[in-house]
DNA sequence: CAGTCTTGGCTAATGGCATTAGCTTTGTGG
DNA sequence: CCACAAAGCTAATGCCATTAGCCAAGACTG
């Protein structure tokens, strides 16, 4: 029997392409089975490369969290910053729904997933970088970034997971919130 | 052998107890092998009185559901509406963090759980009822709806499921998103 | 080039879960 | 008192993760 020539890496790039078949909840339900197919491999023989379920979900995460925190770094500087990233969170999520539900999941009430945490930290880092340039206070940046992050989290979460009644138009309530709320961050962020 | 005395409504009982014991993700662990054992009975017993996982987890969530309606519903009109409508909110995910998973959870994307879509539709209902009386124009009534939803869940989300560091005081935060996203929907919602 | 040893695959076995089938007992209503 | 529906049960199936232990592939050494 030939050798499937697997590495944790591969294991790990199986795993992202089984999440990108799937929907926002695809980490959840994110199965060794699967990858192993995948791979050609019998199920076991994953085990070579990774410790198990949980630690390949704690690595897949890693890798998306990265990737998004990687997409908001470009984001330019400028006036129209806290709105474009905003954007950009939403496009990343249109885009990979699977990569973003990672981002996002349940392993932050893990404590044993030190490097999904310390990953998701350096978004918020991102973040908190990009509301300095744009002239939020010091003493409400930490506020700030968590408004930001609820209600672009919230509004995805709602939208890709059919929260949303079908009717209206979702892009245009996009924008309504994230115009209003950077109403109040921005402009009026003295109180 | 004596019976147990189930019934539908007694199974759905013991799952809402179940989730009670959990937390914000307990609707997604939520397991017949728990409720069994909670009934003090074998799993295949609960099938006598539910269709299986699914559907009780259907009906769990639409429990859910209207009780945070009903809570929704007893805010009292007034300038205030919005900001109690997302303290109330927020106020019930805290006291039960399980039922409150159970509002927003995976059953969304399930076209069979019409139940639990009308459930959520009475929800939003009761929502665009303290809108209107908060004098949000209608034209950008459901826009309001739904950046107060995604908003004020994806802040009790974060918060809950520890994705927030520990370090900066959450109280604030959540007063501070309310406060800046109501100056945007309701004083100025007339763009 | 031959021998060895690491490594990456395998099968088998265990245990948790949901679900289905089919049996038995309970207790109610005729 | 008897019959039958309802509410339990056990047994069996199938899917999943995980562990143990086997075997072959192939790299490295002498």
């Amino acid at each position: 029997m030939p050798r499937a020539g697997l590495s944790t890496a591969r294991v790990v790039e199986l795993a992202l392409e089984e999440l990108d078949d799937g929907d926002i909840c695809a980490w959840d339900t994110l199965t060794l089975a699967a990858v192993a197919a995948r791979a050609g491999v019998a199920v076991p023989s994953l085990y070579k490369h990774v410790r198990g379920l949980d630690a390949l979900r704690v690595s897949v995460a890693v890798v998306c969290i990265d990737q998004l925190t990687a997409a908001l770094a470009q984001v330019p500087p400028g006036p129209q910053v806290v709105r474009d990233l905003a954007v950009t969170t939403r496009a990343f999520a249109h885009a990979h729904p699977g990569r973003y539900g990672a981002t996002q999941a349940a392993w932050a009430t893990d404590p044993a997933a030190t490097e999904a945490h310390q990953a998701a930290a350096r978004t918020v880092e991102t973040l908190v970088a990009a509301l300095t340039a744009a002239n939020v206070p010091q003493d409400h940046r930490i506020d700030a970034v968590r408004a930001l992050r609820a209600a672009v989290h919230g509004f995805v979460l709602l939208e890709l997971s059919g929260g949303f009644g079908l009717a209206e138009p979702v892009d245009t309530s996009f924008d309504y919130l994230v115009k209003h709320l950077l109403q109040g961050l921005v402009q009026r962020a003295d109180n």
